[in-house]
This record gives C-alpha cells, sequence and structure tokens, in this order.
DNA sequence: TGGAAGTTAGTTAGTATTCACTAACTTTGT
DNA sequence: ACAAAGTTAGTGAATACTAACTAACTTCCA
C-alpha cells in the first residue's frame, strides 16, 4: 500500500514531467514543489528511479482496471469502445499532467527496467483491446473486412493524437465535448453497416 | 548551410536520443560518439539547445517537403495520403532514430523555444493533410460523413502509433511490409463507397 | 612564388552549477 | 518512549560551457 506522501510524491512527480518534460523531474525540484527537503523525499522511496517505477505501476493499474471493467461486462463492443474513448477524455479533464504522459512512452527510455515496464503495459493494453474487437466482429457487430490488429491500431491512435493535440494547440471546445464528436466518428468507421 | 560535421552532430544527437531518451543526449556522450573531445562540439553550435533547435528545423524542412510534393502533384487523394505513409515507412526503415524522434514531441518539453516549435510544425502538418483530405472529400473520392479534421486525426494517429509500436513490440514482418497491408485498411476506412 | 596573416577545428585544463544521494541530528505524533 | 518524517550539511560525479593554446589549411599580396 502507498501511503499519504508517497501518493503525493507520484502526482507532483507527473505534473513537473507534463510542465518541464522528464529533465524537469529532479529530486529539488520535487521536494520543493511538494514544501519539504531533498533528503526527505528519501523516507518515501529509496531512489529516483523507484519513483518511476511506482508511476508506470499506477498507470498500469490504472489502464488495466480501465480494461478489464470493460471486458468483463456485458456491453456491445461499441459500447465498450465508446467507454474506452470517454474515460481516457474524463481522466485527461480530471488530471491533464496524467494521461499526458500515459502516451509518451519516450520519455522512460533511460532506464532498461521502465523500457520493460513500458513495453509490458502497451503490448497488454493492445491485446485486450484487440480482444474487444474481435469478439464485435465475432458477434457481427463490427466490419470484418480489416483486421482487429488494424481496427485496434486506428482505434488507439486516434485517441492517442487527439489527446496529443489538444495539449499543443489549443481549442474551443473542452476535451470531453470534442472528444464526444470523435468518438462518433471512430464509431462510424467500425462498424459493420 | 550546415557544415558536414554540423550535419553529423545532429545526425549523432538523434541516434543518442533514439538509443537513451533526451537524458541520454549529453554533450559528453555527444563528442565520445563522434570522436571528439567536448568543446570541439562548441566550435559548431553555440549551445546544446541550438543543437535541438538545428533537429526540430530539420524535421520541419523534411516533413514539409513531403507534404509539398504531395500537394502540388496531381494524384488523387488516396494516393497522396498513400504516399504519404510510405515515405514515412521509408525513412524509418533507413533511419529509424529519425521518425521515432519526430513522433515524441515530449522530448522537447523543457525549453519554451522549442515547444513553441513544434506546436508550429504540429499544426502545419495537420492543415496540410487537413487541405488534402477536404479536397479528396469536394472529389467525391473519400466519405463525407466524417469532417476532414477528424479523419485527420484518424490518419495521422494510425500511422503514428503504428510506428510508434513497431519500437517497443518486435515484429515478424518489415515495418514496410506491415506498413503497405496497414495502408490498405486505411485505404478502406476513408474511401467514399 | 613564397611568406605573413588569418581561419578552422581541434586540444588540455578548468569553471560554476546541478545532480542523486547520504550521514547525523531533530522534531513530531501516538 | 519510540518510530516516522523531517532537518542541516555535505559527498562525489556529472552537467553545460569557457579560456587559452595549437596544428593545419587558405588567402592574400609584394
Amino acid at each position: 500500500m502507498k501511503t499519504e506522501r508517497q501518493i503525493e510524491i507520484i502526482e507532483v512527480a507527473l505534473e513537473l514531467i507534463s510542465e518541464k518534460g522528464i529533465q524537469g523531474l529532479t529530486i529539488k525540484n520535487l521536494s520543493k514543489k511538494i514544501g519539504i527537503t531533498e533528503p526527505a523525499i528519501y523516507r518515501h522511496y529509496d531512489s529516483k528511479t523507484d519513483i518511476l517505477i511506482a508511476i508506470l505501476d499506477s498507470f498500469s493499474k490504472n489502464t488495466q482496471q480501465i480494461f478489464n471493467n470493460e471486458l468483463n461486462n456485458s456491453d456491445s463492443a461499441i459500447e465498450k469502445i465508446e467507454h474506452l474513448f470517454t474515460k481516457h477524455f474524463a481522466a485527461f479533464s480530471a488530471k491533464p499532467s496524467l494521461v499526458s504522459v500515459i502516451f509518451s512512452e519516450e520519455i522512460f527510455r533511460n532506464e532498461p527496467v521502465l523500457i520493460e515496464k513500458i513495453s509490458e503495459v502497451i503490448r497488454r493494453n493492445d491485446n485486450m483491446l484487440i480482444s474487444i474487437l474481435t469478439s464485435g466482429q465475432e458477434n457481427n457487430e463490427l466490419r470484418t473486412d480489416i483486421s482487429a490488429q488494424h481496427l485496434s491500431t486506428i482505434v488507439m491512435g486516434t485517441l492517442r493524437l487527439f489527446v496529443k493535440k489538444s495539449r499543443f494547440l489549443e481549442s474551443s471546445k473542452s476535451l470531453p465535448e470534442e472528444g464526444k464528436l470523435l468518438v462518433e466518428s471512430i464509431k462510424r468507421i467500425i462498424i459493420k453497416e
């Protein structure tokens, strides 16, 4: 279990990465933003790498939970995909730093242990989305002229770029509002006519 | 114009970022990999930030050229999109470090001048792709039940995630080979029935 | 044409600053 | 009273960058 301070540390670390990139995440910046001294950080995590690992584990848990909820309910595939988008948009609205870092795996390139963790998360999420799409094809809900693998890349790629764009280009509408429209387009694209 | 050494520096810098992330790009690593001493780097670029700016400018020129070639020829929109993908796959095969960093804007978060440059590149490429798609819709080539803005996010998002996946998950087929199949799926999705 | 002057691209040695992290001590809450 | 969570003061290593010097070319012109 994580203590309050541990949770605060990974949340603030996430904010720092979101604002200044991975180079902005230093123990000094982290402690200053929290309001304690540098050595105090080490009462809660043994090393900086351990903090990054905790961030990735938190991602991993979060996304796995989202996918599991969708896999184990009785909704149609279309509804599952819709929830997937909606939940990501809600999470991004609530905590912009989180989702914007989730989709930036290149940030965690410098430590082999982090690359391994990231690769596993990508692989697992990909497989879960593919299994949702495959069962949608089997139910005659989704188009079958395109493989579930390709549909997965299209759906997830669209979601990711949409979120990233919203970080770099500001829009008049809110993210969930504009996202809702995009989901309609995605549904129209994958549905069986 | 860039000297040979300047080109070498940005190429090696790109390799370092690709291998170890932005934190792997240090003047020491850079000079060691090139085979000169650290101060020699400063004969060719005034600062590390200038090297990053040069990388982004090179991206900017490259992608603008690709888009311009496509905009100003007489191909159909479908063919233009197909070329867009093919050229990216070819570039990635030839120099994996380049394309994998192009699509990782979060790497350049720490300097405001870099964020500004990145945002401009994203915005410009987005507009060019939208104009290709819009003219395809006007020619009755592409489906019109989905806005060119959404089609653009779908097409570019798919391309980007596909390239990123190929970096983290290894596949049996080659990138251009597997990419060709993906392009067929994308075409099937955006074409007017 | 040959030597002086300047340029280019490198070197060695060193700067101040920042980095992650530690030892030893103090405060705080139960 | 004791453990958890903080502090001050410091470590060595790494960071971007600079100063001063040099070898090897190029340019220029008497």
